[in-house]
RNA sequence: GGCGACGUAGCCAAGUGGCAAGGCAAGGGUCUGCAAAACCCUCAUUCGCCGGUUCGAAUCCGGCCGUCGCCUCCA
């Protein structure tokens, strides 16, 4: 079945076909690197994540974009975003970006994002953004006033395509304060007139100055993957203004499309009210990492739908926690049996049914998939995989090392390469070694106690096990071991 | 004021014309020395409310109520 997106641009899903055969570029709206980021950047990263692992399993080869801004993203009070931050910390503009880029990416890695191929920053691309400008200025689309360069809205009539706007209707109670400079209210700033105090500035043919925030965007997405591409995500808050200006830049400079498809997901909320810091209620993902397992963060962005809104809780978190404890309790067991099973088993087989079984669930997956990428029903089949699984582990029946190789590959697939919840290994099995050792041991001893019906001492060590946190389950096949929460 | 999205069980959340996925919580059972894990069963005659279209609607249309987002250079 072929691949639904649900188009932005055109309020429908359509079939995916990309630009040029098996191959797909994507850019998508990255962070503004003066903070530290919070669960909302994580969701939106998340869910873009999933999209490209989706795209790289469907055989394409992705080129993902996501710009790092540095630069030109401006307050309300008109302040840069970066400077603010560089004097809140006394330090240089470029210190604080290459902070926040690392702790950026760190906390991405947590998620169990895969890094971007390209993570351009706008600092690094002003004369292509300033080459842009003065192609807008030479088209008649953009005039200069005092050092600043607006585009002139009046001259695109396609403006507002994408969010569905009217220029005339933008005028009303609208609460920009309207520069009496601009020609229009909607006007936006393509280079700005950097201040005497303002000390992030390049040289440009308008004198000292800055790019706006929008053509970064514009200059960056088609450097490297060309004019028109093929998808361009970011958050719903950004469709208008931001994306309805790039578009207007980039197609008003150089007369084709911009980008194909346009996907925006939905905002992440705290408890029914969206984050922001004048209502206290941000959390940023290290705060969050205190508390959860980021895997299980990352679980519970893949339970709503990337395009939803989803409302953060500490219950809808915990619930998340133990469904995902539930799926990775059945890929430890698979793992645990194929490891007591040995390697020896030469010459065995798969069993046909299980196969069968599994190909269904795959089959499952990539409808849900295939549907403008629907997590929450790829994760509900996952759901139904675990529940077979254990039943057939449970069963009794002899499985061989192949059923249980294939059973383990689904989970990886699946799981691991697209939702990126199941893990290439486990926190148990990366510890073996010396705890798995010394937790065996205790095992051992614990069993002599039980065969001597010496309950007391039994129940001492699984209790004072699970105090630092490791439990143990008892089954037909002995004693088995895990981290516990 | 303008534009848009949403409102599904105690909670989270899929489903967009044919008798309501999945997870968490809860209750019962199997297994267990007791647990844990796992499995089985139960858990929305109903999808904010009121009308309409249709053989048939959670799904389409209209109205109302409620929540949220954008119009502020927040992912």
């Amino acid at each position: 079945m072929a691949l639904q997106i649900y188009n932005t641009l055109t309020r429908q899903k359509e079939e995916f076909v990309p630009l040029h055969e098996g191959f797909v570029g994507i850019y998508v709206c990255g962070p503004t690197v003066y903070d530290d980021a919070h669960i909302g950047h994580g969701k939106t990263y998340v869910n873009f994540d999933v999209i490209v692992r989706y795209l790289r399993y469907k055989g394409y080869r992705v080129r993902y974009v996501q710009n790092i801004t540095d630069v030109g993203h401006l307050l309300d009070t008109g302040e840069d975003r970066i400077l603010k931050g560089a004097r809140r910390e006394r330090v240089e503009p470029m210190e604080l970006v290459e902070t926040y880029t690392r702790r950026y990416f760190e906390d991405m890695d947590r998620l169990n994002v895969q890094r971007p191929n390209i993570s351009p920053r706008a600092s690094g691309h002003i004369p292509e953004q300033i080459e842009l400008v003065k192609r807008l200025l030479e088209k008649g689309y953009a005039y200069e006033v005092n050092g600043n360069v607006y585009f002139e809205v009046s001259k695109w009539p396609e403006y507002g395509k994408l969010s569905g706007r009217k220029v005339e209707e933008l005028k009303e109670g609208a609460r920009v304060e309207v520069r009496e400079e601009k020609r229009h209210p909607a006007d936006f700033a393509l280079w700005k007139r950097a201040e005497p105090e303002h000390i992030m500035r390049w040289p440009s043919p308008w004198g000292e100055g800055y790019p706006g925030w929008h053509v970064e965007c514009s200059v960056m997405s088609t450097k490297y993957l060309g004019q028109p591409f093929d998808i361009h995500g970011g958050g719903v808050e950004n469709k208008f203004p931001h994306h309805e200006c790039e578009i207007a830049q980039s197609e008003a400079a150089y007369g084709v499309p911009f980008c194909r498809y346009w996907l925006h997901n939905g905002m992440l909320m705290i408890r029914g009210e969206e984050m922001h810091k004048s209502l206290g209620n941000m959390i940023t993902l290290r705060q969050a990492f205190a508390q959860y397992d980021p895997l299980a963060i990352r679980f519970f962005i893949l339970g709503g739908h990337y395009r939803s809104q989803l409302d953060f809780t500490d219950e809808a978190m915990q619930a998340a926690d133990k469904g995902l404890q539930r799926i990775l309790g059945t890929v430890r067991a698979v793992r645990e049996r194929m490891r007591s099973a040995g390697s020896a088993d030469e010459a065995d087989e798969a069993d046909a049914g299980v196969l069968t079984m599994l190909d269904g669930i795959r089959v499952r997956f990539e409808e849900a998939m295939d549907d403008d990428f629907n997590t929450a029903q790829a994760v509900a089949v996952l759901f139904d995989l675990g529940r077979e699984v254990n039943t057939l582990l449970n069963s009794g029946q002899p499985l061989s090392g192949a059923t249980l190789a294939a059973i383990d590959a689904l989970y990886r697939r699946l799981g691991g390469d697209v939702l990126g919840i199941v893990p290439e290994q486990l926190p148990e099995e990366a510890g073996v070694g010396l705890t798995d050792e010394l937790v065996r041991i205790l095992i051992e001893m614990r069993a002599e106690a039980r065969q001597k019906k010496d309950w007391a001492t039994a129940d001492a060590i699984r209790d004072r096990l699970a105090a630092i946190g490791i439990a143990l389950e008892d089954g037909p096949e002995g004693t088995r071991w895990r981290l516990a929460r």
